[in-house]
DNA sequence: TGACTTTAGTCTCAGAAAGTGACTAATTCG
DNA sequence: CGAATTAGTCACTTTCTGAGACTAAAGTCA
């Protein structure tokens, strides 16, 4: 992100930084440098030649330290016509990372989506699409393992499942359908967390091995 | 579209209309106005204030004389320099015609999938991203139906998920879960296609009773 | 120490969903 | 009329999923 030029900026690439802490989603917002108590989602101006997704790594670095291990482009924006850049257009990301190694720079803040404070329209439109296509490519993109630590419990992912989906997920089912899907390996570590039985700790290794996905299915209702 | 002025546009809207053509998917290319025996994806600079959307169905509007039954972003592209309108940046659009009713107007031409003519690397990209997006989003939008004439038959429209899926169906299994699916309603026309039994046409019509999609599902292999 | 609690991990069974082939129905062709 | 062709349905089998019960390994507390 960088401070205003007198020419507004053709387009921007605005990153929505999704993590989970304490057991809610939260996603990352920038104070502004002009307007005190008013936030964004971090931004940036490509510059000339620098690629949508390698701005978009930019600015989650600038605001992290270190790039996301996941992202992905969610689209782009024209509507509501502020914009913290003044831009005709942005271009949306949404970008993953573990909340154990990430420590926002100073500027930048946590916020629990579904408290956050007043965003521009077209900022808002952003964070309402991203959390959509969270939960609609969480069976096809490593969308949970990407918000873990790079070993956890089959508990731990169990329950960031059900926070993405917002729903109660039944043990034995949610292991049998992992199971048959060959996404993670054991480890040799056991983590003891106070009370109850020691869990192992597995790692995401997907096995290339392709389901042959049987069948049709009609999955929507509304035109 | 418009002719290239003096200034490079910052950014343009470009769609990809897809149909289907004698078994095949086609998409909607316009003949170069300079090369000739170029061909691009239809494509526009948004006027100020026209709103993406809007501007793709212009755009859709201005080469077939009616808007589209179904568009949707694809997302922006801003790789691979060489785009037409010589933009920084491209937002790509599907959109969807039966092709009963769409007769492109002059400049603009059917080509087949996989066998289209040279294209900009961007506008290549775009058709690419497109077809994984129509095969992605088979289960959660109507896109067989918007490739359809509003009245079908049974048939028909397995033949049509069966093109877009590029495997066969089960014509049980398909209609069972159409009907589970409560998607198309009988109209009270049959339709004699030469031999065999006369067929009823349906249409589409949702009611809008969600079924509350069980189990977790991980449909995914590759990082 | 020993019962009780808590969390991890597994097993099994019933019901739902999907794959499959065979069946009936209605039409055209010869 | 009988064969061929396409539409539409049925019944059986296989696979998948939801759910509860079960064992295992730790801590807690009298």
């Amino acid at each position: 992100m960088r401070d205003r030029s007198s020419k507004p900026a053709a387009y921007t690439v605005d990153v929505v930084v999704v993590t989970a802490m304490g057991g809610k989603l939260a996603i990352l917002l920038a104070r502004n440098s002009t307007e005190r108590e008013r936030w964004s989602l971090p931004w940036r101006v490509p510059q000339a030649g620098e690629m949508l997704d390698a701005a978009g790594g930019r600015v989650t670095q600038d605001a992290l330290g270190e790039p996301p291990i996941w992202m992905e482009q969610v689209g782009a924006f024209g509507d509501g016509k502020r914009h913290p850049g003044d831009a005709d257009v942005s271009v949306a990301f949404v970008a993953l990372v573990p909340h154990e190694t990430a420590s926002p720079r100073s500027g930048y803040t946590w916020f629990p989506v579904g408290d956050l404070p007043p965003l521009s329209p077209r900022q808002r439109a952003m964070v309402e699409t991203t959390t959509k296509t969270i939960e609609g490519r969480l069976d096809q993109a490593p969308i949970a393992f990407r918000l873990l630590p790079p070993t956890f419990t089959l508990s731990e992912l169990q329950q960031m499942y059900e926070l993405l989906l917002g729903k109660r997920l039944h043990k034995a089912s949610f292991r049998r359908a992992l199971q048959g899907a060959w996404l993670v390996e054991p480890t040799e570590e056991w983590r003891s967390e106070g009370r109850g039985r020691p869990a192992q700790l597995f790692r995401y290794a997907p096995k290339k091995r392709r389901r042959p996905h049987r069948g049709i299915r009609f999955d929507f209702l509304y035109p």
